[in-house]
DNA sequence: TCTGGGGTCCTAGGACCC
DNA sequence: TCTGGGGTCCTAGGACCC
């Protein structure tokens, strides 16, 4: 028998996430919002159930909610992020190959001679997750990563997998006949709208279609999808995480903001937390992109939506060094008169910070500064991220994000930790 | 009033070179 | 009138993902 793939999927994850420290809230409808409270991006079966969409904006859906008696959560992401942790090191115990593909899902290879029916490992591995963490699971089996995932939606939907199926080469002709091309992974709506005008509406007609000549009018990753359809391997297991190419950081304000010295303040924190991603990474970057957008919803106001980009004298970490360029690069970029309700920064040309190249006519970037980052950071990690920051960072800020229920940070905070009588 | 944030890869087209 | 061709590198933007 070929390799298996196996697709672990965390079923309505941050949802579950807040239901671990809240048994109370297993039946209730519960819903979880995005970054300023702006849109619904994570709902329980019984709010799926009550026709609750994914990604609708919250303020348009506030009052069905209330009425519903739904619980609502701001999104947590200390929290998430630790869950998601703890799942993938139980994944990584039990199998030598597994890929974390995003906060919630990761692809795992199933050995291929093992003596257990790739059923039962999967059942291993949901039970396995189930009792260490608590979170529970979905998991689909195939012999590509595309067909894994087809498996793990019809494990999650169809109540009598029990949460594990395998795709099978006698059931998969009657089960890609009945999904529509666009929920398969990698075809989008524009891809999906073209195979259509083309007279292909199902993932089995897509699965008999010419790779060759799907490659010429929807290039190279719809055509390898239709390999994998077919059952051939191609795109590959990444076990080991390639290293980070950008780092961004952004954020929707409150309320839509038109002074430069707000705007100053808001991109100057980006810019720390994006900069201290980069130091726990041990990178540095070689340029700063800055951008500014209204809001792009409303029609009523003159929009704008730009960015700038500085590349730095030499690559950097330092805080004060990347705020001083993202400053000038904000000043070049604003405008007046504008309701802007969107900033953010954006970090590139990573390297790892131990393999710099020395500029020559610039002079090296100054132990001091690699010392004062390494307390700072220090001191934030101690004492909450934003216990020492930047002056230019502001006080007020005006442009900060709404987060009304937001659940205590159970696991990364000692502040926080379950009480238990 | 109020519509997320953080990523990757691919492609087309321009600039530049010989 | 007639005005090469091919290669590389870079960037912006599109499409997709969760």
């Amino acid at each position: 028998m070929s390799t298996m793939f196996a697709l672990v999927d965390c079923n309505n994850f941050y949802v579950s996430c807040e239901r671990l420290f809240r048994p109370a809230l297993n039946r209730c409808p519960v819903v979880v919002l995005s970054n300023n409270d702006g849109c619904i991006i994570a709902r329980s079966n019984e709010a799926k159930e009550l026709g609750i969409g994914m990604g609708e904006p919250f303020f348009k859906k506030k009052a069905f909610l209330q009425r519903h008696k739904v619980k609502v959560f701001s999104s947590n992401y200390g929290l998430y992020g630790d869950l998601s942790c703890r799942v993938m090191s139980v994944l990584q115990q039990l199998e030598p190959d597994v890929e974390v593909y995003s906060i919630d899902e990761a692809f795992v290879r199933l050995p291929a001679h093992a003596e257990q029916p790739v059923i039962q490992q999967g059942k291993k591995i949901k039970q396995r997750v189930d009792q260490c963490v608590g979170i529970p699971v979905s998991v689909g089996i195939g012999t590509t990563k595309t067909l894994a995932k087809i498996a793990a939606s019809v494990a999650k939907k169809d109540q009598q997998c029990s949460g594990v199926f395998f795709l099978e080469d006698s059931v998969q002709k009657t089960i890609l006949s009945t999904l529509e091309v666009q929920t398969i992974w990698g075809v989008g709506r524009q891809t999906s709208n073209t195979l259509n005008r083309h007279g292909i509406y199902t993932a089995l007609e897509l699965q008999q279609s010419d790779p060759a000549w799907i490659r010429k009018i929807l290039g190279l990753p719809c055509a390898r999808t239709v390999m994998e359809l077919r059952g051939q391997p191609s795109i590959p297991l990444e076990a080991t995480p390639s290293s980070r190419k950008s780092v961004v950081s952004s954020r929707s304000f409150r309320h839509p903001v038109t002074e430069l010295s707000a705007l100053k303040e808001a991109v100057s924190w980006f810019i720390s937390l994006a900069a201290n991603k980069l130091r726990n990474q041990e990178l540095v970057a070689a340029q700063l992109h800055v951008f500014l957008s209204t809001s792009r919803f409303r029609t009523d106001i003159p929009r704008f939506s730009g960015s700038s980009m500085a590349t730095l004298p030499q690559p950097t970490s330092t805080t004060s060094v990347l705020i001083k360029a993202g400053m000038q690069e904000l000043a070049a970029l604003y405008k007046k008169g504008y309701p802007y309700n969107k900033a953010g920064i954006m970090l590139t040309g990573l390297g790892r910070a131990d393999m710099q190249q020395q500029n020559l006519f610039v002079p090296a970037e100054s132990k001091r500064n690699t010392k004062l980052m390494a307390a700072l950071d220090q001191i934030n990690r101690r004492w909450g991220r934003d216990a020492l920051r930047y002056a230019s960072s502001g006080l007020q800020r005006e442009w900060s994000m709404k987060q009304s229920w937001r659940s205590p940070a159970y696991t990364t905070n000692w502040k926080e930790l379950p009480v238990v009588h």
